[in-house]
DNA sequence: TCTGTACCTTCCCCCGTGGCAGACTGCGAC
DNA sequence: GTCGCAGTCTGCCACGGGGGAAGGTACAGA
């Protein structure tokens, strides 16, 4: 009885909800103050609603938001405990999600600010993204892996920047890399191929090369920091991400050299790793990376 | 050589980064490419700066803002490893705080969703905040809680309802309080004083009421929701409450009703309850609530 | 030459908060 | 009655870190 007609200002401290929050509620229609003075257009609360404006701001404080806490504050009113409990968990799963995320990147921190490695030492988290189709040319050989890929490299190369080819307009798009089309690591007498994606017409002299187009999909793809002698370490990191993440391989891998080791130190060298998923809509939910 | 004039959706693909976020970076001078085209707007990014879009993206998972990425990069040119050390804990400190946070929440949504009290037992978190100061009428008066506060209470509405105060268009502007001048619980002859705020001429006829200006300040307050009889366990909670954050009390307490026993069931009662702080400005460092 | 596509800019949206400006209203006090 | 202040109104911009759409231009392969 007798109080009734609180004014905005009022209303915001026994409530704790800012002014300007009232206001927002009062447009999306969360809490639409009883009377609503057409000529002054002043808001006046009535002392029924101070429950559900406290309602509103412990939701806010357990961080759901406006569209969701509408949802709850109907659902209590009906009584449907159903939605509350999904609502609820779903926070719950939300907020724990939110805390691994923020516990992981802790741990890197806690790492990496004693010896600042991260500044210096690029450290990516496996992600999982789309790659495009390129037309490429490709050299492919069988070999120890270091031997072959420079031989292959250095025939590509020659092949490329030919003078029929720099005159007839042929460009690199993009950078050089090997395709492995082994499964597992092999010593000696392994196949890959070392590739440029291309645009423009090439003329091949080598027998051995051809010009492609290189299908895309998604695949499983982490960037390395530093010589190419460390790349096994990438290697193992990548495979043992897919492995706990049920990621479903086509046996295909890839190395992208992002740099170029006559333009940068063997530590500034950037190596992007792909392992290629099979095109199937339901094998891997895609992990969100860091 | 050969692979640079990267254009933006490669780049992209490179560094992860969203070709908005990209052009963000342009803007603000993260990360301007290397040419732009000023006939088309093309940007064509350089391979050297695949690095640094890199470095961007592994911050960013890492949350840290952009003026913060900005710092941390032109640390790392110049070696500056103290800004990176400082930077780097400032974060962990955030990260902590955040995880402190969320965990505090899923603490109570474990609780409560299995009871679903939440929704119906407002929960909130003591919060201090500043009271203004209103014009009251009130009435002292000594004994036990509950029939001190019966009499008064009934006093209080006699004298403002009278036919005469009414004529004179005397209005009750907030909710009744009750305001406790000890200090400690006392079974009985408590000293308390109920009173509720007015606008308005008042004609007094009892020689125990006054009206006077309550001053304000800053306090810190609960809601409880539920019967008067379960009022003890709030305050025993702000009391721990204040206790843990070493808030320095006046030793004034009050009870604000801020619903209407004749209106709304037991279960439905608003308290807000306000412990007044001493008003020195070095006194204790406002907790955030949730 | 034609046809996708990649790329450009510009605008509005998210969510809740804060600030500012300019105008009006309510109320206590004289 | 009337002065002055505090309260309230609307409206706009900004934050962060982008997402999405619209409508238009440029580039690549055939």
């Amino acid at each position: 009885m007798a109080f009734d007609q609180i004014p905005i200002g009022k209303f915001s401290l026994i409530t704790r909800l800012s002014q300007k929050a009232l206001r927002l509620y009062d447009e999306r229609g969360l809490l639409v103050p009883e009377v609503k003075d057409l000529c002054t257009g002043y808001r006046y609360y009535a002392g029924t609603q101070i429950a559900r404006g406290v309602s509103i701001k412990t939701l806010c404080g357990l961080g759901f938001p406006l569209g969701e806490i509408d949802r709850l504050l109907v659902a209590k009113d009906t009584h449907d405990t159903a939605t509350i409990r999904e609502l609820f968990s779903k926070r719950r799963r939300e907020i724990r999600s939110e805390v691994h995320r923020l516990q992981h990147i802790e741990e890197i921190l806690e790492n990496e600010d004693t010896s600042l490695d991260l500044m210096y030492m690029t450290q990516n988290e496996p992600l999982i993204k789309d790659v495009p189709s390129q037309r490429i040319v490709g050299k492919k050989g069988t070999g120890s892996y270091s031997e072959t890929i420079s031989r292959l490299m250095s025939d590509l190369c020659g092949q490329i920047f030919s003078c029929e080819n720099q005159k007839n307009g042929l460009h690199v798009t993009g950078p050089f890399m090997t395709l492995y089309y082994d499964c597992e690591y092999r010593e000696k007498d392994a196949m890959m191929e070392c590739a440029a994606p291309i645009s423009g017409r090439m003329v091949l002299s080598d027998p051995v090369m051809d010009v492609r187009t290189l299908p895309g999909g998604k695949c499983l793809t982490l960037i390395h920091k530093g010589p190419y002698a460390n790349l096994h370490e990438a290697w193992s990191r990548i495979g043992a991400y897919a492995e706990q993440h049920n990621f479903v391989s086509t046996g295909l891998h890839r190395e992208v050299y992002l740099n170029d080791p006559n333009d940068v130190s063997d530590e500034e060298l950037l190596t992007e790793l792909q392992i290629l998923q099979i095109p199937v809509e339901a094998a891997a939910p895609g992990p969100a990376g860091i």
